[in-house]
DNA sequence: CCGGTCACTGCGATCGATTGCTGAGATCGG
DNA sequence: CCGATCTCAGCAATCGATCGCAGTGACCGG
């Protein structure tokens, strides 16, 4: 209530502002008693600096936005959840910039943010980031994406979609699958991309017939193969299906439920995210997990490693296998 | 990447400072010709205000924080959505807290994006919240709760529930329904309270039994609420459940799935929350529908509603059913 | 022709911090 | 005992905006 200012603690403790001022920022510049003594009063008014007037002074604040496509997607929410606590512990402060998904929204937030003297952004594309576009904001040049790019100039943080496919494919095939179908869908950008690359190399590897259900997006992609699956004949339906994410699996669960078609009992189904609602959902969700926690702290060490030396690297991580109810043996 | 100032606008414009911040801010203050030349001036230049220096002279910014316990949550997904766009209609930047479930973090989130001089707060509480704590925080008197609150001398939305609640008792009685257990669980505080407490009421008025399969909270809800009810004799058996959330609802179809009980077909399983993800659940989740997108709005509004005439409303929503397919008459 | 209004606009202090520069005093070697 | 070096704290400018106050010129009525 009192907002006590820098002021106040330099009038209280018998020195100037700027004592206080480096007591606080640059403890070595300033004799140790007279810190304390400082430190102390300014405890004693319960004095704090002030964010604003400080970055507004410093050119930099501890604002750090985290651009989602939409939160309501729970492998975002996951992302935002560990992205937040990684960022309190190193003094920033998250702000949650929601896109729904316009391509344009993204740059508006990177200069409204760096307008605030954001020190870098957290960008978690929906489709592919142009590049191009992310240069000609300020704060493009100081983002993370967490999602693969490609000829990226920016750090990034991803899974191994190869791996998590092989990953996928080897538990169906060990439990008797054949025939095994893919959904493709919403997701990351060249991540849904490389998980259908995947898919089809494999396919292609192992003599596998490839079978894409649905290359669609939004939120139908579900509707659509299920549809697709239950008319196909006996010999052609594949035993189980890959879908390129989680909620995709979910949506086709459903879709499958609605028309009948019993998971895993008559076809087996994986996802690709590892959500934690996986292992509440009916059947319990088998699928491909992502380290999502640590990508957060990934994310946010990437950042300050690409402002402090200019080092962007590109962090590739192993995914590994969540094996629940949804995938069974192949039936008969 | 040119940073222009408001004194490059005025050099250019040749105008004073003050000239072209009230060409901004207070367009009446400023004759009509000047103001056209400076906005032109400053658009030419790209000339954007510094939100932090604004707000610091102002004492007033467009940040504003919202509290929820867990983002992962798609409820508070949901509403951090719709709020986040409500609030970036008006102007505003919302600033995601995470509390984890931990009390002491939401005064903590309040002070600190106070001295961001943010004008007010949202929180959506998962357990009471202490309003006496809440005073304790020179923002805590500038806050909008999500959730009903007793004796609240803060703005208030939620939804009715105790309508809520008969709307799930009449559907599951008019589907031949009578023995109709509950599951409390996670959710908001008083909220949380006010739906079993409906649900009891009804259950005396209506002559059921009332039958409170769980009432802890945690994770495991669902499981528990599961275990009891699958030894459960035929006879003492509910044929249809209803949950103190959506998320409750999903725990316990999932638990049930797992123990062999088929929603809906032994037992009818109903939600409330009305979360866009019970679409694509397995079975789709028949739920009371919160107006979440609408509850998002209200908080805004009662919020500047509270800045400009100190106004204190308490809104009630109106629920309403959503019928899908976790649902059905009773069996036999 | 003069004093009074009115509509603008400029001036400069201010918000709360940071930081380069300067100078005071302590320490030390010769 | 003196000058050089070093440590530490104060001074004042600065970040980019806002706003109370004062000044200027136009306009009007008497």
């Amino acid at each position: 209530m009192a907002e006590v200012s820098i002021d106040d603690v330099a009038a209280r403790a018998g020195v100037h502002r700027s004592t206080v001022s480096r007591a606080f920022s640059r403890p070595e510049a300033v004799n140790a008693a007279t810190r304390k003594h400082v430190l102390e009063v300014a405890e004693s008014l319960g004095y704090r600096v002030n964010p604003l007037a400080q970055a507004l002074r410093r050119r930099a604040s501890n604002l750090v936005p985290l651009i989602v496509p939409d939160i309501t997607n729970p492998f975002y929410g996951e992302l935002a959840r560990t992205m937040a606590a990684a960022a309190a512990d190193r003094g920033y402060q998250l702000v949650l910039c929601v896109t729904g998904g316009e391509v344009a929204q993204t740059n508006a937030y990177l200069t409204s943010l760096q307008e605030m003297y954001a020190p870098f952004g957290i960008v978690a594309p929906s489709t592919s980031v142009d590049l191009d576009e992310l240069q000609n904001v300020a704060l493009g040049s100081k983002v993370v994406v967490v999602d693969r790019v490609e000829q990226a100039q920016v750090p990034t943080v991803t899974v191994d979609s190869a791996e998590g496919i092989a990953l996928a494919v080897d538990h169906l095939r060990g439990l008797g699958h054949r025939r095994i179908a893919y959904v493709s869908g919403i997701s990351g950008a060249y991540t849904s991309r490389d998980r259908l690359a995947a898919y089809e190399g494999l396919a292609a590897e192992l003599d596998m017939p490839a079978m894409i259900l649905d290359a669609g997006t939004g939120p139908d992609v579900g509707e659509r193969a299920a549809e697709r699956l239950v008319h196909m004949t006996r010999e052609e339906r594949p035993t189980a299906v890959i879908a390129a994410n989680d909620m995709v699996a979910f949506d086709l669960i459903s879709a499958l439920g609605v028309r009948g078609v019993s998971v895993p009992d008559e076809v087996s189904v994986m996802g690709f995210d590892g959500l934690e609602f996986g292992a509440r959902f009916n059947p319990r969700l088998t699928t491909v997990r992502q380290p999502i926690a640590d990508m957060g702290v990934i994310a946010i060490d990437l950042a300050e490693k690409l402002l402090k030396d200019g080092e962007t690297s590109h962090v590739v991580l192993a995914p590994d296998l969540l094996i629940r109810d949804s995938t069974a043996e192949v039936p008969r």
